[in-house]
DNA sequence: ACAAAAATTTAGGCACACCAAAAAATCACA
DNA sequence: TGTGATTTTTTGGTGTGCCTAAATTTTTGT
């Protein structure tokens, strides 16, 4: 398993305060998992570098600095798995591989994704591509594009 | 930086051998700029788990396993970069991206890029909500999809 | 062919993320 | 309210990936 970055901590943080006022290492601890003394380095951690304020034996609550980053976190996390589903991903998979990309892409990419969810969600319409897609990846068999649609994309092409 | 996986080295050796008949630690020392040392652990751990034939002091070359992996990792790598380039993203970016890509996406979801890059490149144009894209990532504005291309997407979804 | 230079490996050490077991603090109910 | 159960932290230990320095092997130039 790939190590757990700050966000991922602080991203499981925010969900866990959704319900409970203080998030305790147990919970931490279950969620992921792990050994309850790894949670308290890790709470020793979080606290040092002020993503969260914490008191020994008493649980702990994020800093203004980790909402932040939670909810930054939370936004690529969303962008990233309503992308993949738009491609046809399977929800489980959309959501792991979701939370796996979050922490990798640049800046630039991650901005480009979200453009793109938000081009195709414009659309009232599936665009044909996509429906193509979705086609080619249940039959495996790739349509041609239709030459009425390539006239109107070339008319656009050159508005440009 | 993120830890190396063992796609990571075979790709590597890979590439190295396209020049070199025999890889050496100071190849691989040099272009992930780490110390030769390391490298000779790196050999023994891949040696162990039969991805190179090694031989102290001699350098190393990569077994058939390894050589598939290698060649399964390029694959992906080049499908992903090339569906970072068609989103608009730079050359180094997607470059960059797809490195970290490869290791982590699930296989699924690797497919649907692949086939996805196949669906837009098979087409002879470049479909709208690219050029839409496009536009929207330079300019920020983001147009409105044409009535006349709804019409014909609505026709061809309902022949489906 | 041999000594100096370069490359490689070994040895020992550090940081980190985890663990299990023991100690300490808190909780819960009779 | 006190005591046993539960939660949390401390302590000490492991494996891993990297490092530097020293030892060893190979290469190179005369």
């Amino acid at each position: 398993m790939r190590k757990k970055t700050i966000e991922d901590y602080v991203e499981l943080f925010y969900d866990i305060q959704k319900e409970k006022k203080k998030v305790h290492t147990s919970d931490i601890a279950s969620a992921l998992s792990i050994n309850p003394a790894s949670v308290t380095e890790i709470f020793q951690k979080l606290s040092n570098e002020g993503y969260i304020n914490y008191e020994k034996y008493s649980g702990a609550t994020l800093t203004n600095k980790g909402i932040r980053v939670a909810k930054k976190t939370l936004r690529k996390h969303n962008a990233l798995k309503e992308f993949l589903l738009l491609l046809g991903i399977e929800g489980e998979i959309a959501e792991r591989d979701a939370c796996e990309m979050e922490h990798i892409l640049h800046p630039q990419t991650m901005d480009m994704i979200i453009k793109f969810v938000e081009v195709i969600n414009q659309c009232e319409i599936t665009p044909f591509w996509l429906q193509r897609l979705k086609k080619y990846g249940k039959t495996g068999k790739l349509s041609r594009c239709p030459p009425e649609l390539i006239k109107i994309c070339l008319k656009y092409a050159k508005k440009t």
